[in-house]
Formats: structure tokens, C-alpha cells, sequence
RNA sequence: GGGGUCGUGGUGUAGCCUGGCCUAACACGUCAGCCUGUCACGUUGAAGAUCGCGGGUUCAAAUCCCGUCGACCCCGCCA
């Protein structure tokens, strides 16, 4: 080793030794007689201290910011009040007897220290100067750690991490996949994996009980500040288990994940919602529980008499929210929330806490009574209305509930979980007349709602659970079937013919018919979960070398053109692209 | 595919709406000098910008208009 110590460890106890530091120049503090160096690695900071008597002053003035050292020289407890509190090694200075250059480096594009707010495009072209910012270092750590911690949990559950590969065939999720084209079977592709969704059941299936993986996939999808083409799956799958088991196994981890790497206590049960009832408080399948209005349903109280001054239509439905403290509300931010109901088909009041509403004069006494009463109207309250199209509306209140909550409610706690429950089987694809998997084609209805299949496919639910933390869906699963019969009936409700089922995933049929157990998993969102650890809003920001909204890596600049060559090896030809 | 925000020395911003006083301002950083206890060192001075790119309007464009490129946010798409 170059060192002995690293640059966060040394202490006043080390006084008087003899050590050897490597690191990067992280700041300068030249006084003529005196010079000052702040030395960095990821453990941390020490200051180091030339004196200009000594003769490798000279040596030392030579250094520049993020030049790789090394020093040798002498810890020294710092005299009282000269102490550094915000370092850990705060207490002790290295009092340099030789300096080396090992390596110098050219002005960096923007500072490294202070975390001081960089254009993203820049950060990432030169990635590995970010990288060297506490910020995104810590991030990398605690996503370290966190994944440590779920290996070791789940391994002492007597989980396997069985990998799967990455050169595979198309897997029956909805996304778009990668293609890589085949050289020794020209004309044919592998597709990454979107998840190792099959792969794990077939797993069960080969007996291995437990199964986990923390693994890449690949989707050919749009990005947003919450999802990246690649990204990384904390996938689980377990034979022999009923719904409860699972909810139990990731409450579990995720208590523990989160007591040894924050320190914080989640506490359990997680409240559970099944979709509908999510849906219908909340307008959405990944509720943020933190903000603790709800959506109400006045469709009963006031459709009738609306419908007389306001258009119904199918599905009509009239849906509120109530805010306690909504007094600030000005007449101005009303009418814009109006205009957004109106963009959306949607007609939008309110009522608030002193009585007034443009509503007052069109509803009946009684009705309108019945409505004030319904809330403990205080002067400050606001109750906000809207209505139209059912599912459009609570989409909309659902975006409303949330937009108005992450403004408003300040004190949040920081951490909120919640599972979403019983999704639909499926749901009917306009453009493609047919029924489609919400979830995936292997996914088990509830025993309950199999006499439904055939007459109401849309009545039945699954036997599904989605993680839900701080409104963000960080893991989906269900116990999938393991009957032949059962998964022929589904096959025959998706209106997959034979021949596609055969092409498309035969080979997982076939396993099915050889002893399949009971089984079921879920797949976490790592990137995400490791986002909301770490307190930020884009998984960007936990990812080492993450893509751009275009899905261009800035610093190696892919995608990129290849070689004729390499395209006639694999067969492929170029369509010219239109303008 | 669509909607929106942004683009000004190396970095972060101001100026743009309401064109001319912009020969583009400020902070950080950089470079040079001075300084023996700083830790966001201080101090004196200096260098550094065809205002993303292309076109247009105008006597005059960082500023107005059109196009284009890039980054970001969102809808669609995607668990």
C-alpha cells in the first residue's frame, strides 16, 4: 500500500505516529509562510500543514486542486482552538516531511468541493469528477449498504442468488425490449430482460424454494426522473407461499434495511388498500399516505341537481376535497385549477370556509346544506369539487390530492409505506379489442372471483401486492398460477392462439406441466427505493452513470454508429432514415 | 408522438418581458504578487463571454420572431 492511514481515520489518539497519506488536493490555503492542505479520499478529509522552513515547501506550492498526492509526515494534535469540528479528523494535521506528486490534473470543469449546484449535462459528461462529490458518494455508499443488508437478510432466510442470464428471449411483460442481433444465428435476436420473470418461476419450479437476485433489466421505454432504460431489480420469488407470506417477508427487510443503514424505525403493519379503494381515496395506485386528505365521493348528494346545470354523461361521478387549512387559496389559483379541470373534461368548484361558493346558488337548501354539514367547516377551510368522467376525475383529483399535499403539508413523515392489494386480472385494450394482463399472464386470480372469468373477466381480481413508499411504486408482485388448467383458461381469456403461446413461451409451459409448486415473488425497485433513502428526486442521483431523458450516456457517448463491418457480420442492413 | 422550463466567461446567476445608456454585471473558481494558523483563509491585481447554433425583423438584437440542437419536468408509453 501507497498509505497508511486514510484520510478520515486518523485521530487524536494517532498523535506522534508516522503515516503516509495518498488522496486529492481538495483546497489550498497558501499563507506565504505557512501552507495549508485540505487532502481528500472517500473516507474523508485531513489537513495537511508545510512549513515554509521546510524544504519540500517548495514541492508542495506546486500542488493544484484534484492533483493526486502523497505525503509523508508526522500527526500532530492541533493546539486548543484550532480545532475543526465539522471534520472528523478535525482534531489532529499531518505535518508534511515529503511530498509527491503522483499524478497531476487539469483545471476540472466545476468545483468539486461545496456540492455547489452544476448543470446535470456537465455533471455527467465528466462523471467521474462528480463522482468524487460527497453528495453522490454517499448515495453510492448507502446504495452499497442497503444491497448488503438485503443479500444478508434474505441469505439468512435461505434465499439463493441464482443468476439468470442477460442473452435471453423476449419475456411476455408489456415494455419494449433491447434486441441483440445474433451472429451465429443470423436473423434472430436475444432480448434483455425486462425482468427475470420466468426464469425465477422456473427456478421454483426446479425446487430451489427461495429464490432472490439483485440484477439489472432493460426496458425500451421513455425515461422520467424515476426510471432509467436499465435498472435494477431486487427480484424475489418463493414456493409454498400464500399472499400474507410475502407482505410478511418485505415488511420484514424493509424494517431492518432501514434500521441498519438510517437508523430509522418503519413501523409495521404497512396499512394496506386494495385497488379500488386506493383508486377511490386517493385517485391513483401509488397513494403518497403522508398527505392525509381524501378523495370523497358526493356523487349521490349532488349528481342529480349538477347534471341539471352541468353536463353528465356516462359515468358520472362528483368527487371532493377537503382541506382543513385551504384559506389561501386565492381566486386567481381556483380559476387556474378550473381551466386544468376544464383541459381535462372536467368542471371543477368550491366551497370555502365562510360559505361562499359559486355553487350556492344553484344547488337546492337542502342539498347544499347537506354538503357544508358534511365538514367540519372551519373559516379556514376549503372544500375543492369536481366532476365529469368517473375514472378521469379521480385521476385528476388524485393528481390534485397530490400536488396540493407536497406544496402544503411540510412536516411530513419521512417515510410511508403502504401495499396495494387486489388489482384487477385484467383490463379490456381498446385499440386492440381484447382483454390484457394488468399484471403478467402468470399472475393467480383470487380463488374467489374464478366463477367470474368467463362472464365478468373485469370483476375478477389478482392475487397482486404493489410496495408503495412516499407515492412511489418501489415493487410489484403476485402469486403466480401453477395449474396447467387454470393458465390454459387465462390464455384462452387474453386470446393468445396456441401457436403464439407455443412461440412465445412454450418452453414455460412445458415446465409447467413437470411438478410446479405453489409459488409467488415481487421485484423491488432498487434505483428507487435507494432514491427515497437517500431523500433524493431522481434515481439520477443513485445510479453511477446514469442516462440523459434521451437515454444517451454523456460520458461514453452512447448509443453510438458501428462499423459497416460489424452490421454485415450480424446481417443487418440500415433502412435510411426519413426526415 | 405531444405540452412545458431552461441554455449568458471554467461554474452558478443578473440582464431578456419594456431592443440603444451592454464597450455584458455579480459571486465562486483560475493565474500572479503579498501574507506563519487557516479550514468557504485574507488581501492587491490580472486574464477569461462571437450571450447554444442558424436564419429573420430592425438604423440597432443577449433582448423580438422563426427554425434547430441539447439538458430537465410532465402526458402518452412504461410496473
Amino acid at each position: 500500500m501507497l498509505r497508511t492511514h486514510t484520510c478520515g481515520e486518523l485521530r487524536k489518539e494517532d498523535a506522534g505516529k508516522e503515516v503516509q497519506l495518498t488522496g486529492w488536493v481538495s483546497r489550498l490555503r497558501d499563507h506565504g509562510g505557512i501552507l495549508f492542505i485540505d487532502l481528500r479520499d472517500r473516507w474523508g478529509i485531513t489537513q495537511l500543514v508545510v512549513d515554509n522552513k521546510e524544504e519540500i515547501y517548495t514541492q508542495a506550492s506546486r500542488v493544484r486542486p484534484e492533483y493526486v498526492i502523497k505525503v509523508k509526515g508526522v500527526v500532530k494534535e492541533r493546539p486548543e482552538g484550532l480545532v475543526n469540528p465539522r471534520l472528523s479528523t478535525g482534531d489532529v494535521e499531518i505535518v508534511v516531511k515529503d511530498l509527491e506528486i503522483l499524478s497531476s490534473s487539469l483545471l476540472p470543469p466545476f468545483e468539486i468541493e461545496g456540492n455547489k449546484e452544476t448543470d446535470e449535462s456537465i455533471r455527467l459528461r465528466y462523471r467521474y469528477l462528480d463522482l468524487r462529490r460527497d453528495k453522490v458518494q454517499k448515495n453510492l455508499i448507502l446504495r452499497h449498504q442497503v444491497a448488503q443488508l438485503i443479500r444478508r437478510f434474505l441469505s439468512e432466510k435461505e434465499f439463493l442468488e441464482v443468476e439468470t442470464p442477460f442473452l435471453t428471449k423476449s419475456t411476455p411483460e408489456g415494455a419494449r425490449d433491447f434486441l441483440v442481433p445474433s451472429r451465429l444465428s443470423p436473423g434472430h435476436f436475444y432480448a434483455l430482460p425486462q425482468s427475470p420473470q420466468l426464469f425465477k418461476q422456473i427456478l421454483m419450479i426446479s425446487g430451489m424454494d427461495r429464490y432472490f437476485q439483485i440484477v439489472k433489466c432493460f426496458r425500451d421505454e421513455d425515461l422520467r426522473a424515476d426510471r432509467q432504460p436499465e435498472f435494477t431489480q431486487v427480484d424475489i420469488e418463493m414456493s409454498f407461499i400464500e399472499v400474507e407470506d410475502i407482505i410478511q417477508l418485505i415488511e420484514a427487510m424493509m424494517i431492518y434495511v432501514f434500521k441498519e443503514s438510517l437508523g430509522v424505525a418503519v413501523d409495521p403493519p404497512f396499512p394496506r388498500l386494495s385497488y379500488h379503494e386506493a383508486m377511490e381515496k386517493y385517485g391513483t395506485d401509488k397513494p403518497d399516505l403522508r398527505i392525509p386528505w381524501e378523495i370523497d365521493d358526493l356523487t349521490e348528494l349532488l349528481g342529480q341537481e349538477i347534471t341539471s346545470f352541468s353536463r353528465g354523461g356516462n359515468n358520472f361521478a362528483v368527487k371532493a376535497l377537503f382541506l382543513p387549512q385551504g384559506e389561501d387559496f386565492s381566486r386567481k389559483k381556483l380559476d387556474v385549477l378550473s381551466e386544468r379541470a376544464k383541459e381535462n373534461s372536467l368542471s371543477l368548484s368550491w366551497v370555502k370556509g365562510g360559505g361562499s361558493s359559486p355553487l350556492k346558488n344553484k344547488l337546492s337548501e337542502e342539498t347544499w346544506q347537506g354538503m357544508v354539514n358534511k365538514y367540519p367547516f372551519g373559516e379556514k377551510a376549503l372544500l375543492l369539487l369536481a366532476w365529469g368522467e368517473r375514472s378521469n376525475l379521480l385521476n385528476f383529483m388524485g393528481s390534485l390530492r397530490f400536488e396540493l399535499g407536497e406544496e402544503w403539508i411540510k412536516d411530513k413523515k419521512p417515510f410511508q409505506f403502504c401495499w396495494i392489494t387486489d388489482f384487477p386480472l385484467v383490463d379490456w385494450n381498446e385499440e386492440e379489442n381484447r382483454w390484457d394482463s394488468v399484471h403478467h399472464p402468470f399472475t393467480s386470480p383470487r380463488e374467489e372471483d374464478l366463477d367470474f372469468l368467463d362472464s365478468h373477466p373485469e370483476k375478477v381480481k389478482s392475487k397482486t401486492y404493489d410496495l408503495v413508499l412516499n407515492g412511489y411504486e418501489i415493487g410489484s408482485g403476485s402469486i403466480r398460477i401453477h395449474q396447467m388448467d387454470l393458465q390454459r383458461r387465462i390464455f384462452n381469456l387474453l386470446n393468445l392462439k396456441e401457436e403464439e403461446i407455443e412461440q412465445k413461451f412454450g418452453f414455460f409451459i412445458e415446465a409447467l406441466q413437470y411438478g410446479c409448486p405453489p409459488h409467488g415473488g415481487i421485484a423491488l425497485g432498487f434505483d428507487r427505493l435507494i432514491m427515497l433513502m437517500s431523500g433524493e428526486s431522481s434515481i439520477r442521483e443513485v445510479i453511477a452513470f446514469p442516462k440523459t431523458q434521451k437515454g444517451v450516456c454523456l460520458l461514453t457517448g452512447a448509443p453510438a454508429p458501428v462499423e459497416e463491418k460489424q452490421l454485415e457480420i450480424l446481417g443487418i442492413s440500415l433502412q435510411k432514415q426519413k426526415k
